[in-house]
DNA sequence: ATCCACCTTACCCTAAGGGCAAAGTCAATA
DNA sequence: TATTGACTTTGCCCTTAGGGTAAGGTGGAT
């Protein structure tokens, strides 16, 4: 048997952690002296401690290494293989973020040794006053959180579509969102998505039009928040007050474009002069 | 002005992660109404809010991104170019190693779909029993946090090998590191880096030779531990017991290797017979 | 017998907020 | 003008995976 220390250095664990780890019941060791407490391992334990290290660095978390350990003898090949497959595939959706954000990095660097700061694109977004003319449009509203938009723009709109197809309606327009809510909530936002139609049947509602702010995005939706911004900057600035929620037009089908600079979405504010 | 949840939404920031910026300074209420504590944000709050939302992108920890702005303008260029660019360093070694993590999983994943059990390695490691001769060593002793340990191997290595030739000693065989400390312990380990010279002279011992249990080790260190765990093992299997601190050769120099397959290190522990 | 290294439990701390509760406030409607 | 519902405030506890330290109890070697 091995005392605490002397277990913790063959393991390379320091003993703090591996009374964490009795704590959360991850590995127990062997035998416990009743009399003053002290902790012992066998020898047989090396290896599962040494598993429980190999899980660690793959980035299973505890929670996740105690469920592995937990599995029966017959099931755990198969278990393994299949949860090992998804965190490789969870590391690859990691690898491509980081990626993506070294290339924004050496963007903005680029820019900085031009002595463009960084922050400055904000100032060129323009703003136009336009009129909109009033639509009749179908709707599905829901509560969405982040997570969701992705999955949410081609599943509801999808709906949508469906509806018009076995409805016989006409399309006039391309896909739009409207933002209800009013505070950013990152468990979910009141959102509706809508399709201009001509019919008027039930499950449509009448968007009034009237006068708005505007800007036309070209890129990433991930810029979509500094054009928010900019517009309730120039909302501010020229004198205007927001009257309705807001709503973004997808002039491209994201699924068509090839690169995020071959997405054009129109953001509408519904304002008047205050 | 702008109410806590309008300036939320717009920034796509909760009200929550606001009032926790509020308290660490990071980003404070251009006015609070000193009746009732509301706080009031500014329309031009919006790019500095946004900027922070882009530096936490860059995974810059809010302690850094409080230090980016408190930059002077005159600086911040300057400054802002060199810390993005050492984080763009920071995220390459973490794609490094994501990636290096994803071929062990494949590996594993591959041995498992041939039957093979993922620690079963650990039940092939030889292990030998040998008689070393006592060996006369020039040393350096220095406690060693994880860290350091990359940096410790060239730079305690290259001071000893200096005194070789600025001494004039005779070198007689290859790198070795002996393990002082009992525990594994993160904040630092005693370890001993030393060379096998002829010659007596200040800043030698003696090495005791004896008997030994021996593995040899083909590949990366991290697979160390494992031999570690191993001979552990071994020697209380076999009725053994460690006399003394365990110690490593490294037959190869790591510099010189191209691929980890390429290192070899032998690993001792000297033991007696219980 | 003594000493020192080792072991125990207990309590507080981390980063970046999320969740919830109780109480106060604002603005629009009846 | 009163009420109501949405909004805001502070305060407290919770999260991961342990690290740090203190006070006190033990084990083995001298």
């Amino acid at each position: 048997m091995l005392s605490i220390g002397e277990f913790s250095k063959i393991c390379e664990v320091s003993t703090k952690t591996l009374r964490y780890y009795a704590e959360i019941g991850l590995i127990n060791p062997d035998e416990i002296n009743p009399e003053n407490g002290y902790r012992y391992y066998s020898i047989g334990q090396l290896k599962k401690m040494l598993f429980i290290n190999r899980l660690k660095t793959y980035h299973f978390s505890l929670e996740e290494i105690k469920a592995i350990l937990a599995l029966e003898e017959d099931q755990l090949e198969e278990k393994l293989c299949s949860v090992l497959n998804r965190k490789i595939r969870d590391i690859q959706d990691k690898l491509d973020a980081f990626e993506y954000t070294q290339q924004q990095m050496s963007n903005d660097i680029s820019n900085l040794e031009k002595g463009i700061p960084i922050m400055s694109y904000l100032d060129h977004i323009e703003v136009q006053l336009v009129e909109t003319q009033p639509m009749n449009i179908l709707y599905i509203r829901q509560m969405l959180s982040g997570d969701d938009y992705a999955l949410g723009y081609g599943q509801y709109f999808s709906r949508l579509y469906e509806k018009i197809a076995t409805e016989n309606l006409t399309l006039l327009g391309t896909p739009m969102t409207i933002y209800h809510s009013l505070e950013y909530n990152p468990t979910g936002n009141d959102t509706e998505f809508a399709l201009n139609v001509e019919e008027i049947v039930k499950g449509t509602r009448d968007l009034p039009g009237g006068l708005c702010a505007k800007s036309v995005v070209q890129g990433s939706y991930s810029d979509l928040t500094s054009v928010y911004a900019r517009l309730r900057e120039w909302v501010e600035h020229e004198g205007y007050a927001l009257v309705k929620s807001p709503y973004e037009v997808y002039l491209t089908d994201p699924n068509q474009a090839r690169i995020p600079e071959d997405i054009v979405t129109e953001v509408y504010f519904p304002v008047k002069k205050k």
